[in-house]
DNA sequence: GCCTGCATGTAAACGGTTACATGATTCG
DNA sequence: CGAATCATGTAACCGTTTACATGCAGGC
């Protein structure tokens, strides 16, 4: 219990133990491997990896791994310091904040725009979530097949599971919404007045 | 199309150009009224909010409404410059990132972690969600009857829809995960070695 | 008159992305 | 050799949250 206090929203920092507790990265590794295996969840740039790298190495929470290093590569590997660390993270509550659905923002005041520019947001949303499922079923299948041996399997096949029911929902909610907003027609949208009264009281 | 550039992002600006679309408010309102309406899906800080209207004034997007003010409070309408350009902004695509969802990193990674962490995790994602469903219901409910004039309650009804899509989709995701790492078996964490081979080639 | 909470506002820090600079390596 | 791309690294900026400072208004 006399683990240093953190800023409690550090993830760039336990993402980044996390991949090196599954085998030594360097910096470039690591952005691939967040893209390949993460994409759609989780990403980080160059400009949180490298800074975070030293920062994890000056703490030993993470080394240089002369080893590994082929060419001009700089992998890191994760000390036991570093994997008490992330088991201390994983064992903490999962930090909520809001995340901000921008197409929420613009359906919610889809009033004050030109009547189709809503339907054609709902067209590429939809375009989007199709090619998700068609990525969700390639991992799964890599996933199944090359790699039932590898101990965290299971945990992968279960966030795919997550993208695909998230993605699944949301054509559902697409195709949903269409039919409402067709069937309603389309309403000009009304340049001024009409204020007060969003039932927004107490 | 002689519409000043925008950093392309500046989606608060937008959010609050929203809002007082629908009717005049004051910094305090717009956090209430955000709070209130978009809860799960969208806030505004004050941090946020007294810049952006300080700024958005200067522009002449918005301005002070004199006649509306009561007590200390000091109401902003829009104009309709800023008419204008919230109808650009909901033309424009809607701008996607990857949303990071914590949750599924501590999943990603829950192999190094002790292993009755993730049910914990698991618990209070569905508690949350229940939760969530509930207050859809509720706001379900009052749009339905008291505000089923208001031209915009389609596109609110949509909104809340979208929300509950989502959680009834992730509650069904978790109940799967449940049985599928339960019926598994939680194994223990491998503390050190068994590095390569994530699949991660090419 | 005093307390509570309403309301405006700001400063500082943070997490993150973007764009750029730089050099090494590989391959045609 | 020269071009492309691999790889490290940094600087600047941006959006956002947090915490705080301030003071007015209304009710007891």
């Amino acid at each position: 219990m006399n683990r240093p206090a953190r800023p409690a929203l550090n993830r760039s920092r336990y993402a980044i133990l996390g991949a090196l507790a599954l085998r030594p990265m360097s910096g470039y590794d690591l952005r691939a491997f967040f893209a390949r295996n993460l994409g759609f969840f989780w990403n980080e740039s160059y400009g949180q990896i490298y800074p975070m790298l030293r920062a994890l190495t000056a703490e030993g929470a993470v080394a240089p791994d002369a080893d590994a290093a082929t060419g001009r590569r700089k992998p890191y590997r994760i000390t036991e310091y570093g994997r008490a660390e992330l088991a201390a993270w994983l064992a903490a509550p999962v930090v909520h904040e809001v995340s901000r659905v921008e197409i929420l923002l613009k359906l919610f005041f889809a009033r004050f725009g030109e009547p189709s520019a809503f339907a054609r947001h709902l067209a590429a949303f939809e375009a989007e979530h199709v090619a998700r499922l068609a990525a969700y079923a390639a991992v799964e299948a890599r996933l199944a097949d090359e790699l039932a041996d590898r101990p965290d399997v299971a945990y992968w096949l279960a966030a795919v599971s997550y993208g695909r029911h998230l993605s699944d929902a949301l054509l559902a909610w697409s195709a949903e919404t269409r039919a409402r907003l067709a069937t309603r027609g389309a309403f000009p949208p009304t340049p001024d007045g009409d204020a007060e009264a969003t039932g927004d009281r107490s």
